[in-house]
DNA sequence: TACTGATAGTCAGTATGCTTGTCAATTGAG
DNA sequence: CTCAATTGACAAGCATACTGACTATCAGTA
């Protein structure tokens, strides 16, 4: 019987959800409440204007469902607004708030301080490796997970 | 502002969702039903005869709370047993039953196959550095973790 | 134009993963 | 020994993450 200990599935929950709980604590030190994944969510559609659910999910690797979600959350906390689409009326478009845009500035350096804070057991050559390491195992079985990444169609 | 993709936070996200996938899909080719945490549990209560949850709970660095429902279903699937401890009535032994042994050795070489299908974008020597990389990584912040590992007394 | 297949979003359901609060049992300080 | 603090488990609640099914809509085609 194999050690679970040395198993890459179990390193791999253990070290996200070490980033989940850094990330959690350093933005509750900044007095926000937002999860990580409503970050993502919300510094995505601030850099994409008008974006639908769809393109969202498939942009930070989420599932559909998933994402109607944490959309819900973020247009409740007034931080993005979506509306029906003109051109396509399945689909919703997604549009940061001001209030959304002035909580991703302020919290910017929190998530950034949340990223060092979660490496540092590791040397700067060695974090820098590691990420290489795991941008190329993630590339490489993109196609395996249940929502894989969807790189947005040139708009 | 800083893109998304390079932050540990996602890529660490990233890896266990391809991970969980992973092992979910390999396990239902054996024709099986079980998840990688329900696996986790079930193998360390394996090896641990009579374990209480919240050690059990210690070992794989999960929450008690969320261990009490993993180990309802694998109760309710006939895996394990749980009972008062005489010791202390507060907590509930647990231990495996001859199905989910006889499951748990037929189930051993998909999850070993699903390990090395996530790595199958690095080399040998890539996935060992990388592995040896995330265990440094999160030894360094287990504290930091809501649910941090906790060693198993002497028994 | 009517039909077919694909797509966007939602709903219902299951399983984590965590928080807070409660209760009962145990333990340790005085 | 007694009382307070701690601990094991559970309940309720929130937020991911996914599956499968369903509705509405759209796009291409016969």
């Amino acid at each position: 019987m194999k050690d679970i200990y040395d198993m890459p599935g179990h390193l791999a929950r253990r070290f996200q959800q070490i980033a989940v709980a850094v990330f959690q604590a350093e933005v509750e030190q900044a007095g926000y409440d937002l999860t990580s994944v409503q970050y993502a969510a919300l510094a995505t559609v601030s850099l994409h204007k008008g974006i639908d659910q769809a393109t969202l999910a498939g942009l930070i690797a989420h599932d559909r469902t998933t994402i109607g979600g944490v959309v819900d959350r973020l247009e409740q906390k007034g931080l993005i607004l979506r509306r029906t689409s003109s051109r396509d009326r399945r689909a919703r478009e997604l549009d940061i708030t001001d209030t959304g845009r002035m909580m991703l500035e302020k919290i910017e350096p929190y998530v950034e301080r949340a990223q060092q804070l979660m490496l540092r057991g590791l040397s700067p050559g060695e974090a820098e490796q590691m990420l290489r390491l795991l941008r190329k195992a993630i590339a490489a079985s993109n196609d395996l997970s249940r929502a894989p990444l969807k790189e947005a169609a040139a708009s």
